[in-house]
RNA sequence: GCCCCCGUAGCUCAGGGGAUAGAGCACUGGUCUCCGGAACCAGGGGCGCAGGUUCGAAUCCUGCCGGGGGCACCA
């Protein structure tokens, strides 16, 4: 809002100045916030692009500019600046207006409704249910999930979905896995087959069917006998893997299996639009055309489709539903197969920028110097659950968004566990805690808050004070960019940064005084925070509790 | 060999073309008669290298060096 005052103001500067400048075209006008203190609220560098296009000198644009600034209450003081930044320091009563906004809006302070709103679909996780979620998965989840959830946040209409990979290949050898851990119990020959399920869940697995069902699979004829282990197993695992999610509050509205896909019609409309052809006795799509290396294989030479001639029909799928914008939450090894995605959606008359992927780098588990060994057929993996269990899941799931996707995570779980004093996630939880306890402890005073309309925010001059409420005025924008950006971990960033800011005014400014009115603007600004805390922690899929137990180590 | 990501403080990371490059951890020294000390304040230290674009580059482009990941008729 602000900002977008301030941009009217200079642009009509720019208009009025415009022949005494002799400036053909009036530049866009941007705002941005100064990182010195002294240098005011915001900025404007117009003054500089102005100069760099006239050949005149900054400063004096700059001061011309500002001679024609028109009044506005918004601005207090106004200065020209360094090599021509026009500076602005926003009058008190507009910060003020901030505590009439959070108490208006409640949950819904840093929503916002500017961008068009798209119909977004965001597929995520989507790992296969042949076992546990591991930790990269972890990161996905909790990066496809806040995302969606800024999404909808700033007016977007989104679907979560996940992608259950039941068909193919691999189902084919966790059914014969499963299959030789259940025969094993009978004292059966029976082996993992090459390139199967050798993992300790696939043994847990066949345990449980045997305690269910006893022996009778033995007398079933193998075929049958092995699609049925995988289906059963498969759902075993999908059921394992809700749950997982849901410890980590993960929502997912849509399971869509891969078996239910139409297959054969995707690549029949690939072969229509002349996008596919036949050679050595496959089919292959002609992925060189949109700039992938090579074409690729949609139907192996004995007939059975590709992954990819899958990943075709799950995007006709998707764009058939009416969606405007499908995001792809997929980890960083995926992103050879991106172009040739990419050129099917293209190929088959979809906007290419209608998909976008989003690569996470990998997670790395270390216990201190010790890496974690994450291979699965190995079966020496960490699962998701035993990470939840051991640190947490506010603490998993903020960790694992506190890094840019393109940057490698290393997962210290001993560190995460061993400092948990100072992981972050506990130092913004505890901002929102000890301003619920200043709240209860103000009402056990006899001073419950009053209603919004009887305080005084002009007691509120205090620079703590003045700098929260700018820090808790910039939280829609904040939500914006991480929408624009595709990039929850700016708010992991955001909330510490208020948190901080509102433990140091609490620790320069007494809350509950003799001076009601001062107790009362001081409250209300502590409660905004609590709820500004609050709508980023739930952004994040993080809880933001009332009380935190005391540790023993802080007494 | 080709493709993607990264290289910023001792460590882990922020930094949307702008002014004196920030935070946490670690280290050193301080702060409270009082609302939660899981807090606050102060201090030291840094943009891999070389070019280029620009009034202005940590940021954009090219090359090189170093680290990670990927290059199937696997998923």
């Amino acid at each position: 809002m602000i900002e977008l005052e301030l941009a009217r103001l200079v642009r009509a500067a720019v208009e009025e100045a415009r022949q005494e400048l002799g400036l053909d075209q009036v530049p866009e006008i941007e705002i941005t916030r100064p990182r010195q203190k002294q240098h005011g609220d915001h900025a404007s560098n117009v003054a500089l692009a102005i100069g760099a296009a006239t050949g005149r000198n900054p400063r004096e644009v700059a001061e011309a500019l500002v001679a024609h600034l028109p009044d506005s209450d918004l601005v207090a003081k106004v200065e020209v600046a360094g090599p021509g930044f026009i500076n602005f320091t926003v009058a008190h009563a507009w910060l003020y207006r901030v505590l009439e906004d959070i108490v208006r809006q409640g949950e819904a302070y840093g929503r916002s409704s500017d961008e068009p709103a798209e119909r977004v679909l965001v597929e995520f996780v989507s790992a296969n249910p042949t076992g546990p979620l591991h930790v990269g998965s972890g990161r996905n989840a909790a990066v496809g999930d806040s995302l969606a959830r800024i999404l909808d946040a700033v007016g977007h209409t989104v679907e979560r979905e996940y992608y259950v990979n039941d068909a193919g290949t691999q189902a084919e050898l966790f059914g014969a896995s499963i299959e030789a851990r259940y025969l094993e119990r009978f004292g059966v020959d029976a082996s993992v087959p090459e390139g199967g399920y050798a993992g300790q869940y696939v043994v847990e697995l066949a345990a449980a069917i045997e305690e269910e069902l006893g022996d009778s699979l033995l007398e079933v004829p193998e075929e049958e006998r092995r699609e049925w282990l995988a289906r059963e197993g498969m759902e075993r695992a999908l059921t394992d893997i809700r749950t997982t999610l849901e410890r980590m509050n993960v929502r997912i509205d849509r399971w869509v299996h891969q078996s239910g896909l139409d297959v054969d019609a995707a690549v029949d409309r690939l072969r229509k639009a002349d996008l596919a052809y036949e050679r050595d006795g496959a089919v292959w799509f002609r992925a060189e055309q949109f700039g992938d290396e090579k074409d690729r294989v949609l139907i192996r030479s004995n007939g059975e489709p590709t992954y990819f001639a899958a990943d075709c029909a799950y995007l006709l799928d998707k764009f058939g539903r009416g969606h405007d914008r499908l995001i792809y939450v997929w980890g960083a090894d995926h992103h050879g197969t991106v172009k040739r995605l990419q050129g099917a959606a293209q190929g088959l008359g979809f906007d290419v920028d209608g998909a976008e992927f989003i690569l996470y780098q990998l997670v790395n588990l270390r216990r201190g110097d010790e890496p974690v060994r994450m291979s699965r057929r190995r079966g020496e993996i960490i699962t998701l659950d035993e990470l939840l269990d051991e640190v947490g899941p506010d603490a998993a799931r903020y960790t694992l968004l506190t890094r840019s996707t393109d940057t490698a995570i290393d997962f210290d779980i001993e560190l995460v566990k061993s400092q948990s004093l100072e992981n972050p996630v506990y130092y913004v939880q505890y901002a929102h805690a000890r301003i619920a306890s200043v709240i209860r402890y103000a009402e056990q005073q006899g001073v419950p808050m009053v209603p919004f309309e009887q305080v005084d925010p002009e007691e509120l001059v205090h620079e703590t004070e003045l700098d929260l409420l700018r820090k808790l005025a910039d939280l829609p924008e904040q939500v914006r960019v991480a929408a624009a950006l595709r990039a929850p971990y700016r708010l992991t960033h955001y909330t510490e940064e208020l948190a901080a800011d509102f433990h140091r005014f609490y620790t320069e400014c007494r809350v509950v005084t003799d001076d009601a009115s001062l107790t009362q603007a001081r409250l209300h600004l502590s409660a905004a925070t609590k709820q500004g805390i609050a709508n980023v922690l739930a952004l994040l899929g993080v809880s933001a509790p009332e009380s935190m137990e005391r540790l023993e180590e802080a007494g």
